[in-house]
DNA sequence: CTGAAAGCGCTTACAG
DNA sequence: CTGAAAGCGCTTACAG
């Protein structure tokens, strides 16, 4: 039979108070009695059972994790590494992770995660886009959450973020240094905060370099307003190239699109990296092993999640505090394609 | 304040003990009260507590996902559109699920999962590869669990398949129905399972075909008996080109390894499909987007996560009936390569 | 069909 | 520093 704390007392001749003082490591047990409890503890193999001290501490011991699901589903794995490096991270802790995935035409009504419809998360972190009511949501419900890879305009929140201004300003740095002087831009400038500063960092950076006069600043940039895909890429390159002008760099905005302008150059014949170099941003598990392996920004997808978890709990213990922002730092990785 | 079962109770005018049953649908309340006591709850917006219901009925309500933590790393998303599956066929359900990963080179008594550690779950299902003494010490400790895409050579699980045999012959029947006589077979025949009887099936194929006379049923074959890895599609070709015998059509193992296959093919100057046919198998994201996009064998991933949380759940409430396989069946999605 | 009461296994004031 | 006791919010025999 499973021993209970009332065991444990029994063994060591204390009182459960007693037990549970030590086993939640607080003040007020002499040294002594303190390490005979913990002896009988481990003599007995007894760990306490969670949903008891989770009812009598007012507390569920989990913590929710949500995605938009289509950012999931993606053949990309970026946030399921920071889920996994949230994973880790809680592993030092008495929380479990409860992850599910939301539509981004999400209605509080019905779609609502079960955790938080039934009220069991201390917290929940919330991965890339989000629906912006569930936020508000989390908000009037006072739900401690933080936002990982993601922001909304206007508004502060705690949050983590990749430092993608001077990842993208280092990519523009490192064409530069290897003598490109047409460097282009291919990516999307609204639907994600973080595409649209990488997109600053590139008007900055061609700017910061002389590359470019003032007023020609978007002749090579090719952007869209919603969701960056490969096939963006494709026709990024279709219609720069369709320009007349000369583009012996690109910067992409993500690793996806990248591909499919690699792919698009390639269909033009154009010899990577001499013609035309190309880096990427994210460094997703795919860019090391295409053909060629593409250079990219490297962002520790395992960090961020286990920043975020850190982050929220600080937020769980202390809510009141005002919303900060972590950010995390990138490097480039350079391989084939520059 | 949030209600409870007691707030409830007295404004319906009955006792808990009734509220419980109708909150359960467990019989012994009449229609009457049954209604009267629904109505009250919805009005106060009530859900029962879950860690109080918890602990009076010595469950825990988690059920857990193991995962080799290779499996989740890797660029195809295999395993994680399972747990999406599972997620939402959970959703019906009031479980919730704890997913973690593991090592293969896994410790009982250092690299146990938390939530197997501190009894947090009420069965498990272990996804792809996993680590046999984990399967054993789940076998000890009798707790419920199924194997999802996996099985112990020589003993007997509850368990969920994937029609292998049948994906794999119909990859074949595909091939030869369209006139191809020389198929190779790519891929690996030991380190998992399905791998295996993907080879089984490859080898009744071509000899049911009329293909291939029995003494020459191993001269396509390329086979290594470990992980198969994109590495080793590229290998492959290499190896079998160097045959010098015809060879009009491939047979992968996998769609990662087939992508191997096809960049070796064209570095060869193959054309694709007309000089080699390439089928991969698994159906991943990737297989759709890739240039040419790849012809597969369709896994549905997200229903071998839903089976593997139902036939769970009937062993959770059925624990001693013998261990049953239940198959998902595949079928072959003709695209660019074929 | 219904209720009073014990019990699940912890935590937390409160007294001493 | 330590213990007795109440309380967390459910479920489940047991009586009636």
């Amino acid at each position: 039979m499973k021993p209970t704390i009332k065991m444990i007392a029994e063994q060591a001749g204390v009182s459960t108070a007693t037990v549970s003082l030590v086993l939640n490591d607080r003040p007020g047990v002499s040294a002594e009695t303190r390490s005979l409890v913990k002896e009988t503890i481990s003599k007995l193999n007894y760990f306490p059972k969670r949903s008891a001290s989770q009812l009598a501490r007012k507390q569920t011991g989990n913590i929710g994790f949500i995605l938009w699901e289509d950012h999931f589903s993606e053949i990309e794995m970026f946030y399921s590494q920071c889920f996994l490096g949230m994973e880790l991270a809680t592993r030092d802790s008495d929380y479990y992770i409860l992850m599910t995935t939301v539509k981004l035409d999400f209605s509080t009504s019905t779609d609502l995660p079960r955790f938080l419809k039934y009220d069991d998360v201390d917290g929940v972190v919330l991965a890339g886009r989000v629906p912006h009511n569930l936020v508000s949501l989390l908000e009037t419900r006072k739900i401690p959450f933080v936002l990982l890879d993601y922001e909304i305009p206007g508004k502060k929140h705690h949050r983590i973020a990749i430092d993608n201004f001077n990842g993208a300003y280092t990519a523009l740095q490192e064409l530069a240094d290897r003598g490109r002087k047409h460097i282009a831009y291919i990516g999307g400038s609204a639907e994600h905060p973080s595409i649209k500063e990488r997109y600053r960092a590139y008007l900055a950076a061609i700017g910061d370099l002389g590359l470019v006069a003032e007023e020609e600043k978007l002749d090579r940039v090719y952007k869209v307003d919603h969701e960056i895909t490969r096939e963006i890429g494709v026709e990024g390159v279709k219609t720069l190239l369709a320009k007349n002008i000369p583009i012996d760099a690109i910067f992409c905005a993500n690793d996806t699109l990248a591909f499919g302008v690699l792919e698009a150059l390639k269909r033009q014949k154009y010899t990577i990296p001499d013609d035309v170099a190309v880096i990427g941003f994210d460094d997703i598990y795919a860019a090391r092993f295409h053909t060629p392996a593409l250079t990219s920004i490297h962002v520790p997808k395992m960090d961020l999640g286990k920043e975020a978890f850190k982050l929220l709990l600080e937020v769980i213990n202390n809510p009141d505090q005002r919303p900060q922002t972590r950010t995390i730092a990138v490097e480039c990785v350079c391989r084939d394609t520059s």
